[in-house]
DNA sequence: GCCGTTAATGGACGATCGTCCATTAAATAT
DNA sequence: ATATTTAATGGACGATCGTCCATTAACGGC
């Protein structure tokens, strides 16, 4: 059930040894897991090295305690979602202003970015962040980044369509909400949620928002 | 800190003796308290009882034991929610559809459904819920009424402009996603947050879909 | 092939977890 | 006034928490 990287790096048969980027890889994602799995709460030391396949001494020796493992854990979490999100937005310089805004919708809503371990951890991590500085860190530039992504492309449009620069700001906040209450409505009701009708209707949205652009 | 119904109900001074209903009261509190201030995960009996200022057994008499407190808080949470969501959109029978759906808007933004409190409780039991079914059924009750809210007043708009039924569940889908995209924002962002422009943003996103109605 | 370095092990530690129960004391019934 | 019922107390219990460290073993340099 573990979702490694590289599945030949995962852990240290009873042969392979001494391989501290491996160890320190696989404690994140036992622990991405097992908060994926358990919930945060559930989450300790003992299942997370239990996951892992190793010795108990590993997170004190690597991350110096569970705390640190933790914002290593939410760090990968956020640099992963923004790789895919790059990788899946990468429409070149002449991309419409259009097509870069759907393809961020439908990058977010893909199966790659939302799913049940990724809305999970997202979830966790968010509720944790008020108490956890280090956490909150990682979970404030995820949308920091998406922000400024949407943003750029919204002015854009704007200006092409000879709107003011205020309906932009709108769009952007408006765009933003919409996804992160999908996510919420995902985690609710995983079997129910249907990512195109979710593309359609924020796809509808923007329509009125934009008369004539957004298809339809 | 701790917001009681009623602050003459308030656990037992050293005098007053023998409450067992202010006691139970006491404990979902002061638990509800403790979700809110710490989280979740730091939420222990201990730290309950504590702030409860009652004894250690009283946890396991009154309940049975901790998951079926975090379940009745669970449930009084949602209650709260949904009385006084119910106060704040008693428009009265013959009030427009823009109306109820607006009153609905304002009032799960306003200060008093939307506040620190609330967003960190909210949140905390949507992210249990996946693996504590006692939570889960109140969590998804609360949506289940705020939808059935929407879409009736949604239905009856879509008919008085003479559009198809279809835009009455996009309208409902959407606006629940940007009603929950807002709680997430006020969670990542307490003190940037503005709710008027909220509301306002979400009646330009249906002004765009209802031409002519939601103002401006 | 020996030695210093360091990844890795797994148990010990005190603290805290949630549950449970013997006891106390307030309210009610007789 | 006495007996019964039950709310409330607070400590004991074993389990588990996260941290730390003495020990083992694999590696790289000579």
């Amino acid at each position: 059930m573990k979702t490694l990287i590289n599945p030949t790096e995962a852990r240290a048969s009873r042969t392979a040894k001494r391989n501290p980027d491996a160890s320190r890889l696989a404690l994140i994602e036992a622990t991405l897991d097992s908060i994926a799995e358990d919930g945060i709460a559930e989450t300790s030391v003992s299942r997370i090295i239990e996951r892992a396949g190793l010795s108990r001494g590993m997170i004190h020796l690597h991350f110096g305690g569970k705390d640190n493992l933790l914002t290593a854990a939410a760090r990968q979490f956020g640099e992963e979602y923004y790789d895919a999100m790059d990788r899946m937005t990468d429409l070149g310089p002449e991309a419409s202003p259009e097509d870069q805004i759907m393809a961020i919708v439908r990058a977010d809503l893909s199966e790659e970015l939302l799913n049940a371990r990724s809305t999970k951890i997202w979830h966790a991590f968010r509720g944790a962040s008020s108490s956890h500085p280090g956490i909150a860190r990682y979970s404030s530039t995820q949308d920091e980044k998406l922000v400024a992504k949407l943003k750029r492309a919204f002015s854009l449009l704007a200006i092409q369509c000879h709107e003011s620069p205020d309906l932009a700001e709108d769009a952007t906040s408006g765009t933003l909400a919409l996804l992160e209450g999908m996510w919420v409505i995902y985690l609710t009701d995983i079997e129910g949620f249907s990512r195109q009708r979710a593309v359609d209707l924020i796809r509808r949205f923007l329509s009125g928002l934009f008369p004539g652009k957004f298809g339809v």
